[in-house]
RNA sequence: GGCCUGUUGGUGAAGGGGUUUAACACGCCACCCUCUCAAGGUGGUAUUCACGGGUUCGAAACCCGUACAGGCUACCA
């Protein structure tokens, strides 16, 4: 038969049939709900929170039903693949716990899971034994159109107002008689092999998403590529059709941008008489540019990038919380209710997710976050900076290094109560907050002390060190030692008096304070002053005060 | 141009015909507390759910149009 010699013409030497693959890829064992998901990212160097999003919902959805997690490597566009990318994925994944149950790594040879191979790449002839088989079957076929040819199609579509594609009349090799088309590949001609559709645009048909629950479409009537000219890999579309298959996955996650995608899929699941995934069409992370709202970038929007978050330094709690707060709304009532559990324990719902495209709040993100660092115990936030430290300022983690339990000490201020201080909302935030407790960087500073003179301060604040100043008394007996010099240099005590008649004062007890904060750490704002003096300790306040 | 999806405050959103004078959280504002901040406390922050029409005793919710926004429309995923 015709067809049989075109398609050994195309794939000489393909040793197995798609049954050889159903039996060597069987149905997983798996509990009844299981759910297997996949992240499927490509190569391109770069984590986008675009993918972040349906990734944490993969993991989420696979590990609360028992279910599997893996990793596939999308690189079928080996233009756009970056070396290293996968490895970089990966760590992306580790930092955020969420690793994968079934993966590929090249670099350390490592490879989990009887699915596999998970990168595209190395999966050409299983995908060519499927595209055999279509043109066997008489429902697929090879396309000679060049670039200008297809170019001037859809050209003249768009001067026509028609729908742009490769389709009916415009299908100009769908009916090739296949002696040509072996003559034409015998004689070298580059060619493309595209589905035959059977579909007829003006028939719909119904697609249930579990996010927008029933939807109607079109019926697909293009033939659509199935596999590039270039080097035989096949396009998005049918890697997808013949892995999701393969790999049993049951959901598949991933952003609206694909909504328009489904009647293909589905026409090729049919074609095959294969069963659909469930698909869970999510909405896309969306930016406000000025007036108008766009999709997010990673070329215009740094915290649209993965590595944002790392190198501002959030927690990867308050990160995962922050996007789960998008993911369903019900997540922080159901976080409320259940502080210490972990998110995969919350019962995600697709029902529940909206349907239109949502701002990524970095607001929000900065509550979670500092909420989530005010919780952490003095040895927790010290790891949490020195990690951050170490990674992006050597100078700064050798100081924590240095004085550790010093900086623990700071960390502690109004820690450990029931409402503790919220300080810090990221881990790179800490030194810019704390230097001034740091000799090492208590250099060459510059004091004002608004509308008093330096002198007259000076002054003040070392009669407050000889005859006042102790280093071991309480909170209260520091307080109103404060006081008793207030009463001596005649600044107000008593706060309402002061404000009813402040010119009978020369200032107040916030003065007083003030200088001493001041004096002490050139800022007139800091957490509890009492707190700072007992951390930097005797000998460092009286130095200060001396160096004025 | 075509196809698909959406539209409730500054943000994420709840609510799917009458107990909604539109929940909750973030943000913002004011006041209180106060040695400065932070925190905390109290209150305010959509007379109204894109717009127009319809159904109904009654609509943010149901229907139809319109507008606007976004996505897709590649041998990219």
């Amino acid at each position: 038969m015709n067809r049989e010699e075109l398609a050994n013409l195309i794939f000489p030497g393909l040793t197995k049939t798609i049954a050889d693959y159903e039996t060597l890829y069987p149905e997983r064992d798996l509990g009844e709900n299981a759910r297997v998901t996949r992240f499927a990212p490509s190569p391109t160097g770069f984590m986008h929170i675009g993918h972040f999003m349906p990734c944490l919902i993969d993991y989420v959805l696979a590990r609360q039903s028992n279910g599997v997690f893996y990793l596939r490597n999308e690189d079928t566009d080996t233009s756009r693949s970056v070396e290293g990318a996968v490895e970089y994925i990966r760590s992306v994944l580790a930092a955020y716990d969420l690793n994968p149950d079934e993966y590929e790594y090249r670099d350390t040879n490592e490879t989990k899971g009887s699915y596999g191979p998970y990168i595209q790449s190395e999966r050409k002839e299983i995908y060519q034994t499927f595209i055999k088989h279509l043109l066997l079957e008489g429902k697929a076929y090879p396309c000679f159109l060049t670039k200008e040819e297809m170019d001037a199609i859809r050209e003249g579509q768009a001067r026509d107002k028609r729908r742009i594609g490769i389709y009916g009349r415009y299908a100009k090799y769908r009916d090739l008689p296949v002696e040509e088309a072996i003559e034409r590949i015998k004689k070298g001609d580059a060619f493309t092999i595209r589905l035959k559709s059977n579909g007829d645009f003006n028939r719909k048909f119904k697609f249930n998403d579990l996010v927008n629950g029933e939807m109607e479409f079109p019926e697909n009537d293009i033939d659509i590529p199935i596999m590039k000219s270039k080097d035989g890999l096949p396009t998005y579309h049918f890697a997808h059709l013949v892995d999701d298959y393969l790999m049993h996955t049951t959901h598949v996650v991933r952003g609206q941008e694909w909504m328009s995608s489904v009647p293909v899929h589905y026409e090729l699941f049919q074609v095959f008489g294969f069963k659909m995934p469930k698909y869970i069409h999510i909405p896309l992370i969306l930016k406000k540019d000025g007036e108008s709202i766009r999709k997010i970038s990673k070329r215009l929007d740094p915290e649209a990038k993965m590595t944002y978050y790392e190198e501002k330094g959030y927690p990867k709690f308050a990160v995962i919380e922050a996007i789960m707060t998008i993911v369903n709304s019900n997540y922080e009532a159901w976080r409320e209710g259940h502080p210490d559990a972990h998110f995969t324990e919350f019962e995600f719902s697709p029902k529940k997710m909206s349907s239109s495209g949502a701002l990524f709040d970095l607001d929000k993100l900065d509550n979670i976050s500092k909420n989530y660092i005010s919780r952490l115990t003095k040895e927790e936030v010290y790891e949490g900076a020195l990690a951050w430290s170490k990674k992006y300022d050597d100078e700064f983690a050798s100081i924590l290094e240095k004085y550790k339990e010093y900086s623990m000490a700071i960390y502690n201020i109004e820690r450990e109560q029931k409402k503790p201080r919220k300080d810090y909302t990221y881990y790179s935030e800490i030194k810019n907050k704390t230097w001034y407790m740091y000799d090492e960087y208590f250099k060459d500073v510059t004091y004002d002390f608004g509308i008093f003179k330096k002198e007259e301060v000076k002054e003040i604040l070392n009669t407050y060190i000889t005859e006042y100043y102790n280093e071991s008394d309480d909170q209260e007996t520091w307080f109103s030692k404060i006081k008793e010099l207030c009463t001596k240099l005649n600044f107000a005590t008593d706060m309402k008096a002061y404000k009813v008649n402040p010119e009978n004062y020369k200032g107040s007890v916030v003065d007083i304070t003030n200088f001493i904060r001041v004096g002490l750490t050139t800022l007139t704002t800091t957490p509890n002053l009492y707190d700072i003096m007992q951390i930097l300790g005797k000998e460092r306040v009286t130095k200060r005060i001396e160096n004025l």
